[in-house]
DNA sequence: ATGCATGAGTT
DNA sequence: ACTCATGCATA
């Protein structure tokens, strides 16, 4: 099996937050330190996990991102160095546009936006708008700044209250149709010349690509999976050029590995970043993605379902990039807004915090709703911030323990995630400061999240980082 | 590149 | 209430 072939980088971004779980000096933290220290250790003395076949045959070339001397996490703003403190986001309107979007700048302009197709190329940092913790309070007050300020979302005439999202798919980046509030307007819009940047248009030299077909329905949910294969295929063969018309069926992990590679080669080499390719596809296929996205598929951090879905998009995209004489154009456009909705601000979770947390998972991957009150307690966060928190950890080592490699590897990986069992109920929960090493019956719970990856170990126990750490 | 968040779809 | 796909915000 080749499947835990992870790209280098994402191995190795692991090992601080495992240490950073593992050793953090958290008061309280020695039982579960040494419970982690254990566990990682256990592990260790396994050779044969150390390095397994696959993963480094893969995707990152190793490029850049090596070791990580030790990482900005640490230095991390400590806003909420008094852990204690539940802070409220506020439901308000949030003034934050993304900001990394293409257009994203834009939408800090007042009304008419020039298509900032410059800086396509980066990601867009508006240092004066970052928010830290410290702004939530401006957002009770924003939103009205925020209504004109964005007032060039006529037709959207933009997210009244409950509304706090943009249509999941197709986000209105459709340069002139920003003012069609009618979504399925867009899904057949590719045609539109769209008066603004002609440069933007996709003007593929012919490959038929236009078809809406593709994203047919418009959902995102509608190209998923199956129904992705069948439009993509049904769309791609009558787009010949592409090759892909039908692999997403019969993908396997090498496919996709070698794919991602080689699309992240390419897109280099074409000189195209990864939000470039991510708004191209928006532009030729309907269907935007983030940087984020890109990211993760070329580091193949995504599902071997989503990877699936998402290779005929990018393969064509690339097959599009690289026979185009003019390549720039495919991810000129101009991202005409950014949805209006409100998001709650990124919570930053203190190394301290997250080290618990972890330990917590540890125990208890999948916390009830008692459970999750009692860690919120515990830690002095927000419930719905321990909850997300341990949905996104579980995605995490979902991702991790099994990238890719069908039903088989998921089996066995919930194997070993025994349902969780009495310890944590109420009163078992581990009182105040942090839960011990603390198990009942003594086998503390055999769940490896993301930890039963090699590379992860590996890495964990640096022993620089470790000494560094401990110290 | 990754942590936290959101929302749709499921169970 | 969970999973999954996805993205904003940030390190």
């Amino acid at each position: 099996m080749t499947e835990r072939a992870q790209s280098p980088t994402g191995a190795d971004c692991r090992p601080y937050e495992l240490n950073r779980a593992m050793y953090s000096q958290a008061p309280g933290l020695d039982g579960l330190g040494g419970a982690s220290l254990q566990f990682a250790h256990g592990m260790l003395q396994d050779p044969s996990l150390l390095f397994n076949k696959a993963h480094f045959n893969g995707i990152s070339p190793a490029t850049h991102q090596t070791f990580f001397p030790f990482p900005a996490d640490f230095k991390t703003n400590d806003l909420q160095g008094d852990f204690a403190q539940p802070k409220h986001w506020y439901p308000f309107a949030a003034p934050e546009f993304t900001g990394q979007v293409a257009g994203a700048t834009a939408a800090t302009q007042p009304a008419n936006i020039s298509p900032p197709i410059a800086e396509t190329r980066e990601q867009i940092k508006i240092p004066a708008e970052v928010k830290t913790e410290k702004d939530i309070d401006e957002y009770a007050s924003d939103e009205n700044k925020q209504t004109s300020q964005y007032n060039l979302t006529p037709g959207a005439s933009s997210v009244p209250t409950g509304v706090n999202y943009y249509t999941p798919w197709n986000p209105s980046f459709w340069p002139g149709l920003s003012h069609i509030s009618a979504p399925a307007n867009i899904s057949q819009a590719p045609p539109t010349p769209s008066a603004s940047s002609p440069s933007l248009s996709p003007s593929p030299p012919g490959n038929g690509f236009g078809s809406p077909g593709f994203f047919n329905g418009g959902s995102a949910q509608n190209i998923s999976s199956g129904q992705a294969q069948s439009t993509a295929r049904s769309s791609g063969s009558s787009s010949g050029g592409c090759s892909d018309s039908e692999e997403e069926e019969n993908l396997t992990t090498e496919d996709l590995e070698q794919f991602a590679k080689e699309l992240k080669h390419k897109r280099i080499t074409l000189g195209f970043t990864q939000a470039d390719v991510g708004l191209a596809l928006g532009n030729l296929y309907g269907k935007m993605f983030s940087q984020t996205t890109i990211c993760r598929f070329e580091a193949l951090q995504l599902s071997f379902k989503n990877m699936c879905k998402l290779k005929p998009l990018l393969q064509r995209w690339l097959n599009e990039a690289e026979t185009s004489d003019n390549p720039q154009d495919m991810y000129k456009i101009e991202r005409v807004f950014v949805d209006t909705r409100k998001r709650k601000r990124r919570t930053s979770l203190e190394g301290t915090v997250r080290s618990a947390l972890e330990s917590y998972f540890v125990k208890c991957p999948k916390p009830n709703t008692l459970e999750i009150t009692h860690i919120s307690d515990d830690l002095g966060l927000e419930r719905d911030v321990v909850r997300v928190w341990f949905c996104n950890r579980r995605q995490k080592g979902k991702r991790l323990a099994l990238p890719f490699d069908d039903e088989c590897a998921e089996a066995q990986y919930y194997e070993q995630s025994p349902p969780p069992p009495p310890h944590m109920g109420g009163t078992a929960l581990p009182g105040q400061g942090y839960p011990g090493p603390a198990h009942p019956g003594g086998a503390p719970a055999l769940y490896m999240p993301s930890l039963h990856r090699p590379e992860v170990f590996k890495n964990a126990l640096h022993p620089g980082l470790v000494g560094h750490l401990t110290s």
